[in-house]
DNA sequence: AGCTTCTAGGCAATCGATTTCCTAACTCAC
DNA sequence: GTGAGTTAGGAAATCGATTGCCTAGAAGCT
């Protein structure tokens, strides 16, 4: 490539480069030669020199699934632009597997790494005193000093509590997932108390089972059955909230007249498949990845960011909340 | 490192590599200094030298969506278990962008790239003459010379139609996405030629529209209008299955006892979601991105593979087809 | 014309591991 | 005891790009 610009190799990376001083007909020459020849840059080779990669790792701790790919877009998107490039890693909930994947990320000299997994919950660290800097994006780190972005839940619960307050709903239930679950119980300690600060009392006791459809409907035929008064239900997931829906309609209940739903997640395929469509909570997962993203990218210019930064989440208003 | 085993570098790497003759003793005492200096070795440096990488790069022409998951898993497996890593690169359908990390990864030095998108059908080569093997996954290359891995969808079709005729129905209809979709026609075509070998017509045209539940619920509309008669239909995708049934069910029609349906895809919160559940096509994903992966390797390792390999599909039956 | 100043671009060291060649030392046989 | 054969491990070249340093030649000044 350097022969046919007639250049030394040196001069050929800085014309390609921009550094050094060299003549603007020289630096065009080399280009076009390059061009002509369809030259690249070896990678290895250059960073090997620079001691940078212009790569990351992203870890999802369990199974890449819905709430990793939209993590995993955004990221990509904030990198993307900065030109590096990702090394996906699926550690399928396996320790073992987790840890050789940092070996294998940090004998790759990423620039950074990026924890994901499906549970808003803080986990341990993936490793102390790495060096490279980490982010965790939508679960927490347990270290308080990592830097974590995170889903605000309690501001998402609130909002979805706020909007059955404003479209005139004042008996509302809460049916859920797993208490075990984090999001769980934080959405519902949530729900609880913004109907407490608008000194409301829960219609219905908070109803724990799983984050499934079945679940959803099985819930609506307990709410009906135990004859508590409800005339709004807030799910902790669309998945749930699509169940109680087809459960209240199979029970001769109007969505939204007679009970109005809203789920969490903003899950398209649920909340467009639902009748009425559903309004739910979207927590921006490809903001949080993107947040990530560029987070990590701070750190690595030298400009560290600690601690948990949580980000609001959204309501989508749909039918199944229409006035 | 070598330093503190009291080595060479060069007898370092010897003894990390199993390479040359060492006494047993100083691989040893190799060893167990990398060990407690928590020694990796830099990849950069080690592919400058040997020239491969280990890494391969996955290009999604699409967004990564449903589809690409599976395949993402499948394939990160396969590659996995050889101590591969995953470039993974979402073009967005945009093939500037898709260009721009085509040179990424030639730069980067890929030992291979998987290209995978949404659709099945043909797409044009992503380069010729690639200093690289490429495979695609999903989609095919239009050039039968470059390898493809596809889901054989006209045997899933066919497995489809079978299974109802084993159910004893006779009056097939056929419910699909739009017709200028390749698996939409593939499919639809199928369908008619399973039945034609059995001697049967479909018991109504086929009915093309939009991957969407809203368009099952509609077909079942426009079936029960045109008085069809109908004791089964299969569906190009698990949405439209689910709609359908869900508009069969409004119109009080029973499913399974009057009509059955079969759906395609087989995506686990369609077909447990949907009431009775949906037997399905599985066109396993998984196994194509595995066998992608396990393609590729085998190319990179000198023994390539040419053209277009299909994989069967497999019907997963369930209560909406219940005898 | 002669000296300084500037500039374009070449030379060579460097990054970290691999690998080829080579040598010192050790073993063994005669 | 000496030469041949073997073995363990070191020295140095190598991969390809980057970059600090240096110099040849041009330009400017007196």
């Amino acid at each position: 490539m350097a022969a046919l610009a007639g250049v030394s190799t040196g001069t050929a990376s800085k014309a390609l480069n921009g550094r050094g001083a060299l003549r603007p007909e020289t630096r065009q020459r080399v280009q076009q030669a390059a061009e002509q020849l369809g030259f690249v840059a070896n990678a290895a080779a250059r960073s090997l020199q620079t001691g940078r990669t212009y790569t990351v790792g992203m870890i999802t701790t369990d199974s890449i699934g819905r709430f990793s790919i939209p993590l995993l877009i955004g990221a990509e998107d904030a990198l993307g632009a900065g030109q590096m490039s990702v090394f996906l890693c699926d550690a399928r909930d396996d320790p073992i597997r987790e840890q050789y994947y940092l070996r294998t990320l940090l004998s790759r000299k990423v620039d950074g790494i990026i924890v994901t997994g499906r549970r808003t919950q803080a986990r341990a660290p993936i490793g102390v005193g790495l060096p490279v800097p980490v982010v965790y994006a939508f679960i927490s780190s347990a270290d308080p000093r990592d830097c974590s972005v995170v889903p605000d839940e309690i501001d998402g619960a609130r909002r979805a509590v706020q909007h059955l307050l404003a479209v005139g709903r004042r008996r509302i239930a809460h049916v859920t997932g797993p208490e075990h679950h984090h999001s769980a119980t934080v959405r519902a300690r949530a729900t609880a108390e913004t109907l407490a600060a608008e000194g409301l009392q829960p219609a219905a006791p908070t109803l724990y089972g799983e984050w499934s459809e079945a679940w959803g409907r099985q819930a609506a035929g307990i709410l009906l059955s135990t004859g508590a008064d409800v005339d709004a239900v807030f799910c902790g997931s669309d998945q749930i909230a699509r169940g109680l829906v087809e459960g209240m309609q199979a029970a001769g209940r109007s969505v939204p007249a007679d009970v109005a739903v809203v789920g969490f997640d903003n899950w398209d395929v649920m909340v467009d498949g639902c009748r009425p469509a559903l309004t739910s909570i979207d927590m921006d997962l490809e903001g949080i990845g993107r947040s990530a993203a560029e987070l990590l990218l701070a750190t690595i210019n030298g400009n560290p960011v600690h601690g948990r930064q949580t980000r609001p989440c959204r309501l989508v208003p749909r039918a199944s909340t229409a006035v």
